[in-house]
DNA sequence: CACTTCATATAGCGTTGCTATAGGTGCTAG
DNA sequence: CTAGCACCTATAGCAACGCTATATGAAGTG
């Protein structure tokens, strides 16, 4: 029940923060508690993590590398929408799975700091966006698209998390999630004319064209005017059809 | 500065609170500190509100009445799901305005235990959603509609609050509103596009954006810097894949 | 061996949320 | 007028918290 094996101090730090975290039923877990069932005193955590906090950031690492591992895991199946629907379902079920850590990871919030992990997520998800946008599914430039759905997925697994597990209704992160995807993409309803409402077609095509541009490392433009060229590409990327 | 006024104990310290939540840039407030900034001794604080988590329940509540008094103000416009939308920029707008208060309204989650906030919240907008539901212009019955929505309103607000105030973005807010309320409404205009399998390239992107470009009067780039962009493109469509 | 460096322990500081106990205040009853 | 009785507030202090100044041990290097 306790880490005092022969394992090194540091080590026994970290699995004893996340059990406690684990078992906590989101109370706060008190440095205490934790060098206690590691079997080591306080300076000992200070001395290798510097704050309680930053013990935390480590176990959180350790977790972002599985939910990593999760996102990964699935190997790319050729249809970069259907792998963004995994990765909120995996989002979810990785929430679901270990509510503390993963309120500690993206519930932790404070005003104006990001949380590394929100932002490493997000890189995840914008990857993937981009091969859906060079070959003209996308409907909005990737890292807003990222953006946007990471938002919805977290809001949806915090409301998930809150409420008690056999009542739980995964259809409601279905439906949030095929919403948010279907918003992004550029299979939509669409006439023929490229000035319907919604984005035209010259859109869709220059957020193809930027992604597909900076995956490769065209040579055909100099570096300066690749620079001018991108710009333009923004600009008409990011503008509203009125 | 300080509210030893002629006030009653009760009131003092909840304004006192209300000021230091509202002042604390995310960090703790501390009962002495708002005991002291009262006026007012420990006991007088237990003694209104049996505990720390009672007085912020507190403040918490006077917060919802001035968010409820927010969402009924503008009367129904007799669309229904145009009130919906005021109702999520409401939201988005106070939680971007008081951050620290809506933190402890909405930031505050426990596995298994939701908040009476968001309870109240989302009955509010099921209300509303009503609405919408007896004129046949919801897909979804109006408890899953307002459960999803909200879950993305509070998930777009979060992200929101944790970016800096000069770089945010309110173009993820408006994007996540309409796709959550397109979603659930009944006036789709469904159709399957054409999907081609993704060979696409620099090269397929450029051609696709050239002709695109071409049929429509985009207003983005100016004469000059369209024909420039234009032989650029010229360039990167005829160049060879590398 | 002398010396440095890293890792852990002893002991304790200041602050936290909270409370056992007691004292003051204003009310109504006799 | 006063006795009693709620109600409200203050004094003082507890246990637990995050954290640290300081000292001790172990391990490697000259």
């Amino acid at each position: 029940m306790s880490f005092d094996g022969q394992l090194p101090p540091k080590t026994r730090l970290l699995r004893a923060a996340a059990e406690l975290l684990a078992k906590s039923a989101g109370g706060a877990v008190s440095t205490r508690q934790i060098t206690q069932l590691a079997g080591v005193t306080a300076p000992t955590l200070y001395h290798h993590f510097g704050d309680k906090e930053g013990l935390f950031d480590a176990v959180v690492a350790a977790g972002f590398e599985e939910y990593v591992a999760g996102e990964r895991d699935f190997a790319p199946s050729g249809q970069p929408l259907e792998d963004i629907r995994r990765m909120w379902d995996n989002h979810v079920q990785f929430g679901l799975k270990q509510p503390e850590l993963y309120l500690v990871m993206f519930g932790n919030i404070r005003p104006e700091s990001r949380p590394a992990v929100v932002a490493d997520a997000e890189g995840l998800m914008e990857e993937m966006l981009n091969k859906a946008a060079v070959t003209g599914q996308l409907n909005v430039p990737p890292r807003e698209a990222a953006r946007s759905i990471l938002a919805a997925n977290v809001g949806v697994t915090l409301m998930l998390i809150t409420e008690k597990a056999p009542e739980r209704n995964l259809e409601l992160s279905t439906m949030t999630r095929d919403a948010m995807i279907f918003a992004v993409s550029s299979d939509q309803a669409k006439s023929s004319s490229p000035d319907s409402s919604g984005k035209s077609s010259v859109v869709v095509a220059a957020i193809a064209l930027n992604a597909a541009l900076q995956a490769s490392h065209s040579d055909q433009l100099s570096s300066s005017e690749l620079k001018l060229f991108l710009e333009w590409l923004h600009r008409i990327s990011t503008s509203s059809t009125s």
